[in-house]
RNA sequence: GCGCCCGUAGCUCAGCGGAUCAGAGUAUUGGCCUCCGAAGCCAAGGGUCGUGGGUUCGAAUCCCGCCGGGCGCGCCA
C-alpha cells in the first residue's frame, strides 16, 4: 500500500469530520526536503483557512486531531503557519526495503490491468549524413521516456520517422555525384545546397569502387541513403537505442495517405485557392498564418506529409503520442495540430505531445567544438560516444530538462572521478556489491529479514528515498520529465555514500547485519532500476 | 516587428499545480584511509532567484511590462 494515498485518505477522513463543506477540497501530502519536519507534511489547514475562515493553525489542531491515527503514524505535529507534519512509525519506513527486495527489477513499475498503446517517436533524422548531437539528446530523451512510459505498464512502441525522397535527398545524390566526378565543395560547380562533409567523399568513393554508374541519379540516391542509414542505425545501436517501427515519408505518397489527406482537409471546408495554391486556414486553430496544402506547381508542402503521418498514428490507435524533437521545430507543433483538428475526426487540440529539447553545445578543454572532420559542420553522436563512453554520453544528455540549453563538458564526462555524476551513481551501485563480495554472499535472499533494527536518522533517509522511488518514476511519466530519474539517483547515491562513510555494514551483531545488508540490496535495486531507465549500465565492479 | 523557449551561487544546473523553497554538483578553503572500494565522506564561504509592477495573508513559482540570450517566422524539410 501507498503510505502517501493512505496518509491522503486519513486526511480526507479527518477533514469530512471537521469540515464537511469542504470534503471536497484537494489534499496534497509532500514529502518536506527538511528532515526536520518529519517524513510527510499536509498544508491542507494552509489551503482551507481563507475558505472555512478560521485560524490555520486552529484548523490544523483540529484536523490532527480528528485524524484516524494507526500503526503506521508515530507522532503528528502542527508546525510553522499550519502545517501538519508526520513522522512513520519506524515499521512503516522499513517496509519500503521488503518491498523493493519483492518486487526487484519490477520495483518502481506498475501494473496497468489494460496496457495503453503509447507511441514515442524520436530521432527521426533524414539520411542525410551522420547522426549530430542534437538527435544525441532526443535519443537520450526518447528513449527514456518510452521506458518511463513501459514503466507505467503502457505498450510503447518506439518510432523513427524519415524522408527519403524529398528536396535534401535529391542534394544528397548531387553531392554524392560531385564529389565523384572529382569536384570539391570550394569548386564553382558544386550544387547549391550540397552537402560538404567528408563522409560525401566516402560514399562517393566506394560507390565508385563497387562499380556505380555516376550518371545513374537514382542509383547514387538509393546507395547513399542506404549508406547513411546503415551507419545511422549503427551509431544507435552503440547508444543502446532500438526502434519498434521506421516509417518512410515517401510510403506515404504511395499508399495514397498524402492524397487521401488533402481530400479530407478540402472536405471540411476549411481550405482555399488563392494564388494558384491551395491553402488550409490553420488560423482557425491558433496558427499565425494560413499554410500551404499544394502549391502552384501541383506537388505539395511538407506539411501534408506531417499530417497524413500523424493521422496513421492516430489510426494506429495510438491516442497518446510524444514527439521528441529539437526546438527549431517549434513552428510545426501548431501547424501539425491544426491540420489533424481540421480533419474533423475528433483528434484532441492537444494531439500530440512534444518534447522540444534546446540545443547541445560542446565544450572541450574551455573551448566550443564546432565542427568534427566527417560531418563538417557538427560535432557527431560517434564523436561524443567516442571520447566520453556511452553511459556517460546517455547520462549527461538526459540529465537537464529538455527545454534548458546544455552545454556537454566533455572533459567533464571523461573524468574518471569524483567530479562525474555518471560514475558517482554507479560507483555505489559497484560498492554495494563489492560490500556482497566482501560478506561473500549475494544481494538475493534478503526478503524476509527482520529489518527493525534500521532505525537510524541515515537510514531512515535512505529508507524515504526507497520509498518515494515509484512516485518519482511516475511524475517523471506524467510531466516527460526524464531528467527527473537522473537528479533522483544522485540524490540516492549521495545518502547511500553517506551512510557507508558514516555505519559499518559488515557489523559483529548478526541481526544489525542482516538488516543492513538487506537495505543495501535495496539500494542496489533501485540504482539498477534507475539506471536501466535511462539506459545507462549498472557495472559490479569499476 | 511577431511567435515559442530560457535568465536561480564564479561555472553547470534542479526547484516553477505559491507556504516546510534559497537548493545540488562543481570550483575555492580546511579536515577524514592500520577498519566493508578515498571514483568516497565531513565542514566552511558564496545568490536582493534578470528587472519593474500586479494578484495573494504569503511569489523563484501565477499575471503584465521591460532588458538580455536562443530558436522560428518559405508555395524548404
Amino acid at each position: 500500500m501507498d503510505i502517501k494515498a493512505h496518509l491522503g485518505a486519513l486526511f480526507k477522513t479527518a477533514l469530512a469530520k471537521v469540515a464537511p463543506e469542504a470534503a471536497d477540497a484537494e489534499v496534497l501530502i509532500e514529502r518536506p526536503r527538511d528532515p526536520a519536519h518529519g517524513d510527510f507534511a499536509c498544508n491542507l489547514a494552509l489551503q482551507l483557512a481563507k475558505r472555512l475562515k478560521q485560524n490555520p493553525r486552529q484548523l490544523a489542531q483540529q484536523l490532527a486531531s480528528a485524524l484516524p491515527v494507526d500503526a503506521q503514524i508515530a507522532k503528528i505535529e502542527i508546525a510553522g503557519a499550519g502545517f501538519i507534519n508526520i513522522r512513520l512509525a519506524p515499521r512503516a519506513l522499513q517496509a519500503a526495503v521488503t518491498s523493493v527486495l519483492a518486487e526487484g527489477a519490477a520495483y518502481g513499475r506498475v501494473r496497468a490491468a489494460q496496457a495503453q498503446k503509447v507511441m514515442v517517436e524520436f530521432v527521426s533524422a533524414n539520411p542525410t549524413g551522420p547522426l549530430h548531437v542534437g538527435h544525441g539528446r532526443q535519443a537520450a530523451l526518447g528513449d527514456a521516456l518510452a521506458a518511463l512510459f513501459e514503466a507505467q505498464g503502457h505498450a510503447v512502441t518506439r518510432e523513427f520517422y524519415y524522408n527519403d525522397a524529398g528536396a535534401q535527398i535529391h542534394n544528397l545524390a548531387l553531392s554524392v555525384q560531385a564529389r565523384a566526378r572529382g569536384m570539391t565543395p570550394e569548386d564553382a560547380g558544386w550544387p547549391a545546397d550540397g552537402y560538404r562533409g567528408a563522409y560525401i567523399d566516402e560514399i562517393a568513393r566506394s560507390f565508385t569502387a563497387g562499380g556505380g554508374q555516376l550518371d545513374d541519379l537514382e542509383a547514387l540516391r538509393k546507395y547513399a541513403v542506404a549508406t547513411l542509414r546503415k551507419e545511422q542505425d549503427a551509431d544507435l545501436q552503440a547508444f543502446g537505442v532500438r526502434f519498434d517501427v521506421y516509417t518512410l515519408e515517401s510510403s506515404l505518397y504511395t499508399d495514397g495517405k498524402v492524397a487521401s489527406a488533402v481530400k479530407a482537409l478540402v472536405a471540411s471546408g476549411r481550405t482555399y485557392e488563392q494564388d494558384g495554391a491551395l491553402w488550409l486556414r490553420t488560423t482557425d486553430y491558433g496558427d499565425d498564418k494560413d499554410r500551404v496544402v499544394r502549391k502552384s506547381d501541383g506537388s505539395h508542402t511538407y506539411f501534408v506529409p506531417d499530417v497524413a503521418y500523424h493521422l496513421t498514428k492516430w489510426e494506429r490507435g495510438f491516442r497518446k503520442v510524444v514527439n521528441v524533437q529539437g526546438s527549431d521545430h517549434h513552428s510545426t507543433v501548431t501547424r501539425v495540430r491544426a491540420g489533424l483538428q481540421a480533419l474533423g475526426l475528433g483528434i484532441p487540440q492537444g494531439y500530440p505531445d512534444y518534447i522540444l529539447h534546446n540545443l547541445v553545445k560542446v565544450v572541450r578543454g574551455g573551448e566550443e567544438v564546432k565542427i568534427s572532420k566527417r560531418a563538417g559542420s557538427y560535432v557527431t553522436l560517434r564523436d561524443l560516444i567516442d571520447w566520453v563512453g556511452r553511459d556517460a554520453v546517455r547520462f549527461f544528455l538526459v540529465s537537464r530538462r529538455a527545454d534548458a540549453d546544455f552545454v556537454f563538458d566533455v572533459d567533464l564526462a571523461r573524468a574518471q572521478s569524483d567530479e562525474n555524476p555518471v560514475y558517482y551513481v554507479q560507483y555505489a551501485h559497484a560498492r554495494v556489491c563489492s560490500v556482497f563480495s566482501q560478506w561473500g554472499g549475494e544481494a538475493g535472499g534478503f526478503g524476509a529479514a527482520p529489518v527493525d533494527s534500521l532505525a537510524g536518522p541515515r537510514e531512515a533517509v535512505l529508507l524515504q528515498r526507497l520509498a518515494e522511488f515509484p512516485e518519482i518514476v511516475a511524475n517523471a511519466a506524467r510531466e516527460l520529465a526524464p531528467h527527473a530519474i537522473a537528479f533522483y539517483l544522485r540524490e540516492l547515491a549521495g545518502e547511500f555514500h553517506s551512510y557507508y562513510n558514516a555505519e559499518r555494514i559488515l557489523v559483529e551483531d548478526g541481526a544489525v547485519r542482516t538488516a543492513r545488508l538487506a537495505l543495501c540490496a535495496a539500494v542496489r535495486q533501485v540504482l539498477a532500476n534507475g539506471l536501466a531507465l535511462l539506459g545507462v549500465s549498472a557495472p559490479e565492479r569499476m
